[in-house]
DNA sequence: GACTCAAATGTAAGCGCTTACAGATGATTC
DNA sequence: GAATCATCTGTAAGCGCTTACATTTGAGTC
């Protein structure tokens, strides 16, 4: 290696001085091909290919005002809950045109705040929020920046905000009904931690709801919060099946939890579904090899990612507004 | 709602006519405290706060030509295999007061090499790419500009660039052997797809390896290859097993292949380890909670990310050189 | 050939910040 | 009170781009 030749980065001066044109000219090469003569341009696109030129994206950014760039904010990246969902977000936004940027809140609203300031400093025309529920204070940022927001993985509860996403309570409840009208008498909840998440505390009120309609008392519900994960999962499981009354089904705020579950039962050699049912929610791929398959909600993660890209995007260019969109979850009966 | 307010976002010019001061002081407040009185700090900062100052990125990291912004690019998020060493990576840098930028490549090097140029257009000041296997030029771009490039997830065969990870040959012959000692004879690989990915490459090598050292004939190793998702995994452990002589054991490239597998022997009506054996490797979460729990090659995931973010950081603030590090893995036997 | 007018190119003013440098301020010292 | 010096603050020059506007160019027209 050479001593440390000074790393000289090429800018879009050097690119118009080694293709004898000014900067705008390159500029416009770049952007606006169409209003540059073909002569030129070729000249031009010599001298960047000869120069290993990549225009800084920052300076860009800044001069124009535009960033092509979507920010989202999801909890963990830990599970798959938010891949394949995030990941149609991402393809549809590329095919438009927009790059994502993505980080992760770790389920603390805190840290959402911070990473939402730190993507529009960073230049997103727009974001993509998991849920609704977080501090007025965000929402007024939002609003007087005009940031355009959609949320996801839930709906709007007043539809204040526009959302790609579907009604966790209602979803749950059906599940509830369904497994109520199986016959379950004892029904024990491994919830996600409510504060701060409205989707886990959507689910367990529908599974209240359901619970009541069906004449039943709130007391003898047995709920256990914990963190989204499996180990979570499985603590709470053990915990349920302590009690003197065991549940004959457990239900699960999604499905990590319901897997820790099932992987407990087996280790205290109880048999799925013989000795105790287990629900889960979110259909993802994980639900599917989990033995036995878990019966659960299916949500419509790429669909969830496709739209919200667009109605995100339809926002950002004022093609239309109040984009909201409720999608339709089913569920999937399996062996669980 | 107002009728589209100018949504009038504050500059330092704003902050420092609201506190009367210059844009200097504005900014030394921001970034050099110890620089500037107590008393004009405090009505600065009262400005800040009132006018809801957020300073732009864009153009703090232009000016300063800093970023304090590494980008990472992984091959998937769909998975969880770099999920666990990812977050570590992220807090981190965090704490050595970084920033990080994902992008997945989709285990597609053209993707995988655009993202790098995105990557550095937006200011990374260091990258961490997984595995070594790429195109020289794009070494030569990161070479060019300076960039420090830390390779994680496998060992630089010649130690060329720097990296934190394990030797992913080694390992998967430490657990070959331990297959074949354990008397098997007729053995099924389940690799990820070769091309373009040096960690699939090497932990096959590492099992024909192996296999050869043992006095077997190359020949007698079926072997498929199949992209990393539960589905292929399933996919190829059907075709392995329609072979006229049964393996009685099946290598994968990782966990997921191996949860595939397994999944698919189940659906098949076949006993694992009964009927057959099924080895993973990565030891993700998902091993230990499939049934029955995946004998596979544990990686310290975690680990390697911390020591990669601080080798990285080592490497940009020119604090040492040549922190390349080989962890070690180990071999979890469960009852797969 | 003089005149139009659209197309191609150049000029230069910023975008919102940081920072080298210069200047002001005020506490100390003699 | 003048001189010294450290501390704090201001001035202004960019960082690498885009783009409004001005200028040049060269068909096309009569």
């Amino acid at each position: 290696m050479p001593p440390s030749a000074p790393p000289q980065i090429p800018t879009v001066q050097d690119v118009a001085i080694a293709a004898g044109v000014s900067t705008a000219t390159v500029s416009r090469c770049l952007n606006e091909k169409q209003k540059v003569s073909l002569k030129t341009r070729e000249r031009v696109m010599e001298a960047v290919e000869r120069l290993g030129y990549t225009p800084n994206f920052n300076a860009r950014a800044m001069a124009a005002k535009r960033s092509h760039t979507i920010g989202a904010i999801i909890p963990t990246m830990e599970n798959a809950i938010f891949a394949r969902g995030l990941q149609a977000f991402q393809e549809t936004l590329h095919q438009l045109g927009y790059n994502l940027l993505v980080s992760s809140s770790a389920y603390q609203p805190k840290l959402e705040a911070e990473q939402i300031r730190e993507l529009v400093a960073r230049g997103a025309e727009g974001l993509l929020l998991i849920g609704y529920e977080r501090d007025q204070a965000i929402y007024d940022y939002l609003d007087r920046r005009s940031i355009p927001t959609v949320l996801a993985w839930a709906s709007s509860p007043d539809k204040a905000y526009p959302f790609v996403g579907f009604d966790n309570k209602a979803a749950m409840r059906g599940l509830a009904d369904k497994v109520i009208e199986m016959g379950h008498r004892r029904i024990g909840v491994i919830s996600g931690v409510i504060a701060g998440n409205d989707r886990a505390a959507g689910r367990l009120a529908g599974i209240k709801e359901s619970w009541q309609s069906h004449g039943f008392d709130i007391e003898n519900l047995a709920i256990i919060e914990t963190p989204y994960d499996i180990e979570g999962g499985g603590k709470a499981f053990e915990k349920l099946m302590a009690a003197d009354l065991k549940p004959t089904v457990i239900m699960c705020g999604n499905d990590v939890l319901a897997t820790g579950a099932i992987s407990k039962a087996r280790e205290m050699g109880l048999g799925v579904p013989h000795d105790v049912s287990v629900t889960g929610f979110d259909d993802i791929e994980l639900a599917r090899c989990v033995w036995p398959p878990l019966t659960t909600v299916h949500v419509p993660h790429r669909q969830m990612g496709r739209e919200a890209a667009n109605a995100l995007i339809d926002l950002i260019e004022k093609r239309s507004t109040n984009i909201s969109r409720e999608l339709d979850v089913s569920i999937v009966m399996r062996g669980s």
